[in-house]
DNA sequence: ATAAATGGTCAAGTATTATTGACTACTTTG
DNA sequence: CAAAGTAGTCAATAATACTTGACCATTTAT
């Protein structure tokens, strides 16, 4: 399943290529990327084959698969960011719940933090149990 | 860079191999995974060499990047949760707001309001012109 | 002490991937 | 109309990846 997808993103000019080929055509992503043979973009552009497809006026497009590995390919190169947004997030509970409980006490306590208080909950438990993102780091 | 993460997650086994791997020794995971040949083993774990060490007990464990590996697959897997994401946002957006007015107008107007929409906007910038959610899906 | 299990390495062969370069058919541009 | 550009295909070769199976040094169990 996903392995396909690593696979076909698994070449650093495929990586080029992905990040590069929207609206462009064969033409283009060769003098573009600097490839002097046809052959070659031919075949990398085949192993792209279910990230890619073509619009209407012949230039190549990524599909569902493509942004999803674009996608990927970001994952990869920010892998840290989740820690930084669990902060956020915190502060933002933490935050929302003072101004909460100072505008109207009563509703702050039946509605606003029960609410918010599950979110975190929930939050914390996908970050550091399943996620792990604070292991290895 | 991302390539090598790519290439090392592109075999089936491979993806096996490092979602199994945490504290597991050789023989375990020789087992657990049904391979015969010892060799076969070794040679996919080298392969996955930058995303695993050990740990004291010489039991397997994921490095920093190990986990950026998973992280990827994950997000091949659940593509399309960006989507969903950011409706739960829009709607989270709305009833705070909705609390907050009704529980201080002023004090939602001067500091919850600016905020809040601050972010939704920033979110929805990040969502739709850079990360492209919405096309191909 | 012997047998079996652990935790591997390495060489050889097979299979798959990547590159090169020659070729084609069609469309512009001079 | 000839030359140049577009959008590829395909076969042959080079380079890697993958599997098999034999081997080995320690450690643990009988």
């Amino acid at each position: 399943m996903s392995d396909e997808v690593f696979e076909a993103i698994s070449h650093p000019l495929r990586i080029k290529i992905l990040k590069l080929l929207a609206n462009r055509s064969f033409s283009e992503l060769k003098r573009e990327l600097g490839i002097e043979s046809s052959g070659k973009l031919d075949f990398h552009l085949k192993k792209l084959r279910n990230l890619i497809t073509m619009d209407e006026g012949g230039k190549y497009i990524l599909t569902k698969e493509g942004y999803a590995a674009l996608q990927a390919i970001h994952t990869i190169k920010k892998y840290g960011w989740q820690k930084r947004a669990y902060f956020i997030n915190l502060a933002a509970y933490i935050a929302f719940n003072t101004v909460a409980a100072i505008a109207n006490f009563t509703l702050w306590l039946i509605t606003v933090l029960p609410l918010s208080t599950a979110w975190i909950v929930y939050y914390t438990y996908k970050s550091i149990a399943k996620r792990k993102i604070f292991k290895a780091m």
